[in-house]
DNA sequence: GTAGGGAAGATGTAGGACGACTGTCAACCG
DNA sequence: CGGTTGACAGTCGTCCTACATCTTCCCTAC
């Protein structure tokens, strides 16, 4: 059950460990409401002291994942038929789409440098009239459209060699290129009616969507992105696991 | 900055500890993007161990309230401003509409006890034709309807002496006065535009709403409640703080 | 058969120690 | 003079040991 040698170094110990036990989970290795190893069996399994063993379920709690109970052991949460790709959990939609076992395809529709607009410097927080590139693009899995996706990236201090991979490939995976990785976005939840949203032969009639409008931060707390995507209502499912 | 006495017992310590901090972050004692006092100024102001300290820490980093950074200190998240009371952070809709400064007032539409649909018994998990209270309320805001409110509550096991009172205080206080208090969500989003939804004189027009659609476990992972809400659209500010 | 008690195992908390990383600032060098 | 280097204090990351508290289960006593 040990990790793999290349996972250790990078990142602390702890989130390590997590973020293994979190994909054992997902994969069924440790199945709901079932019991995980005890602290002390996975300070042997993974040779890690028990602190260590400790603030990785400490931080698997704190998402919901799994149950500490004292005295009792710790359980993999159960909520009865199975946990999908949570909407508080920060990944792009492609990868998202892929965990839910769907292919994903993103389709460029615009891509254009311009100033920012008056909304977009408020939430990015950046000054009038910077540049900026927005892009519009259309989100499918399998083959049908699922998302129509607006994305503004503020171009100050961006790698000039990048800029045009930001309208190609994944956008998260270049902003991670340009060492800008998202770490957190604070997300608006809408549902908005809309016939001039979309386009396409397959464009949703009615023009029924859940907005998701999010701005993406740095670790630093820096706003990296401001996007808006309208999902086709029924289209994408979507999960907020809420705890307390 | 020593908690109340009165926190102490029940609960552990690192949960109030990391529920003391959170209310001083919310209530801007503890400023975004501040730095908090290091590990060692917090055991010697909480009198509690390292240990506690960072278990609270941890957790308040898993709902991505701080960042904890090596070598350099825990550090307010900042949002650029942003709102808090995020969607993730289970809790009542009274509660909630409170802390965004309003004051909330449930009214009672229907309450009534009936055997399961067939939706909610495979929601909820329980047997076909089990006896529930199903609830219909409408949720204001400073005497604004803010959404209206179907609940559901299974009533096999639950004493019988507080089935009045489901429908009239708070569903969260009398489930918890059961012992069976909700722990954690799986909630799903949807965007409804249905005119058939609501009533009163306040009824929206046109229905356009997000619904949310969500299943309560308790902390043992067994079903407490099915409630689908149905927020009017720009009303009620939904925020879901996305990590990694 | 049932209630009670105790042992074993599990997590919760405490305290001390050391390593690794970060930011600062003074000394140094070109 | 400016940029670089290096020492240093502060802070988080990890480990160790010990004990307290809670759960569960089994065994005993009645």
């Amino acid at each position: 059950m040990s990790m793999s040698a290349s996972l250790r170094g990078r990142t602390s110990l702890a989130r390590q460990l997590a973020e293994d036990v979190r994909s054992r989970i997902m994969s069924g290795e440790f199945a709901p409401g079932e019991r995980l190893p005890s602290e002390a069996d996975l300070v042997r399994r993974y040779e890690v002291s028990r602190v260590t063993v400790r603030t990785a379920l400490r931080t698997l709690e704190a998402q919901g994942l799994v149950d500490v109970r004292h005295g009792s052991g710790s359980f993999v949460s159960d909520f009865g038929g199975g946990i999908r790709a949570g909407l508080q959990e920060l990944r792009s939609i492609s990868d998202t789409i892929r965990e839910m076992g769907h292919e994903p395809r993103m389709e460029r529709h615009a891509s254009e440098r311009r100033p920012a607009t008056a909304t977009e410097t408020a939430k990015l927080g950046i000054p009038v009239g910077a540049e900026v590139l927005a892009l519009e693009r259309m989100v499918l899995a399998d083959e049908q459209v699922v998302a129509y996706s607006f994305d503004v990236v503020p171009l100050d201090g961006f790698p000039v060699e990048l800029v045009h991979q930001l309208g190609a490939g994944s956008l998260f995976a270049t902003l991670a290129e340009a060492g800008i990785m998202p770490s957190r976005a604070l997300a608006e939840v809408h549902a908005i009616s809309d016939e001039t949203i979309g386009w396409g032969p397959q464009k949703p009639v009615p023009g029924l969507y859940v907005l998701l409008d999010q701005v993406h931060f740095s670790r630093r707390g820096s706003a990296v992105a401001y996007s808006r995507t309208y999902f086709v209502e029924g289209r994408f499912q979507f999960v907020v696991l809420r705890t307390n």
